[in-house]
DNA sequence: GAGTGGTCTAGACCACATA
DNA sequence: ATGTGGTCTAGACCACTCC
């Protein structure tokens, strides 16, 4: 091994990449076993350490490889699987479709949440908060059921009637946020997400709630449940 | 606009792409529009343009920046939100609750399969695939079922019965792969499941789809189905 | 203390897309 | 034709960490 110039294809820090997470996927190199150092990949991949250098981050970050200072690079012992989800706006998810969008304001009013949301949006007892909720249909078929608490004091909140544009869209527009948490989950419908997605009460619906933060501040929270069968996909 | 020496802080690619990423969120450069190039950044940050180039290579991954040679770097129209997933080994994310894993096995079988999973593995009628049925516990509760069908010709197949240690582990221990496809999504416990994770037919489950290549090649398609109540959280 | 990765640099050439 | 990003380089110094 370490010849001083195979150079399996013309040097490009992607062509490193490749072939190390191919060494990687074939055993070659084993989980947690210490891969070459960058002197040593440059000097048989016939290229400069930089090179070398950004290939390694790139698997590092990707959770394939585990670098330390002294220690030397190895192959992660659980390649720790990741999925990188894309989440739409929904306009756009139901766009991508081939369906027309349709969109529906149900409610829109001041209101206290329950204890759940008032612990989502992190606000003492009592504190009212703006509630909307709407459907968004693809085609004449409904989609998902959009159940939102909003921060009341967000700046142009009024003059947003979220009679045309959903919540959804609106805030992605003009409230810029840095973060937030996000999880999925399965319910049974209630009885307004059955009425709303014309289903039946107790149905298996697939759900998303979603807090969305500006640092430490919580702008709005959300949950989307979806019409029976939806399915979110990605690949690995 | 684009002093000489600002200098935010010391530089380092990693500061340059908190004070980029920082600009695109407070929306002082707004979604679609162009961004100063490179040389104008590596001026005003005072640093050489590698390390801008390193910074904005990290945005535009991340999906927050559309570059083009020529064209130059635009902010993103739809700062496409992105969510890591991470997907741990099933007895990592029991015991990373606090539980002791558990695991039976409840079928081992070679099978003809349903015409949902012969699709999903592309394999030709009547081919039969080995079937792997079995529960994995959290403490004493039920916490997830492994539906599993794999390719039966997988090398070292035979001599891994399934009785201690799960497909899931076994298969990400011992075959390399390539890629796949994963969906999740709700759907109503099947009497099989409802029994296994001892809850009522019809129950709402959380589930995740999951088909598993080397290449082109389908190595094996499983079906997880969680007991009730059960989310999948990461953070935006 | 010494070996490894982390980062920066200044310059260079190339590839591509726009004008 | 020209401007912009994409990449490589050779060398340098630093920072961490293992021995």
């Amino acid at each position: 091994m370490t010849q001083t110039a195979p150079r399996p294809t013309a040097s490009s820090w992607q062509a490193i990449r490749d072939e190390v997470r191919r060494r990687i996927h074939s055993r070659e190199w084993a989980p947690g076993s210490v891969i070459p150092t960058e002197v040593e990949l440059a000097a048989s991949f016939g290229c400069a350490r930089m090179t070398v250098n950004r290939a390694l981050q790139d698997l590092a970050a990707a959770g394939l490889l585990d670098r330390r200072r002294k220690g030397g690079t190895r192959v992660a012992l659980h390649p720790v699987e990741q999925a990188r989800l894309e989440i739409p706006v929904i306009r756009a998810e139901i766009e991508a479709t081939g369906a027309a969008y349709g969109y529906r304001l149900l409610e829109r009013r001041l209101a206290v949440p329950l204890p759940e949301f008032q612990a989502r949006m992190q606000v003492p007892d009592r504190t009212p908060l703006l509630n909307v909720l709407a459907l968004h249909l693809a085609g004449d078929r409904p989609y998902v059921v959009e159940d939102r608490w909003i921060d009341p004091d967000l700046p142009g909140l009024s003059e947003a009637p979220f009679d045309e544009t959903s919540p959804n869209e609106w805030l992605l527009e003009h409230i810029p946020y840095t973060g937030g948490e996000i999880s999925f989950g399965a319910h049974a419908a209630s009885v307004i997400e059955a009425r709303a997605l014309q289903t039946s009460v107790g149905a298996a619906v697939f759900g998303i709630r979603r807090t969305t933060r500006d640092g430490e501040h919580a702008l709005t929270t959300v949950d989307l449940t979806y019409a029976p069968g939806h399915r979110m996909r990605t690949t690995l």
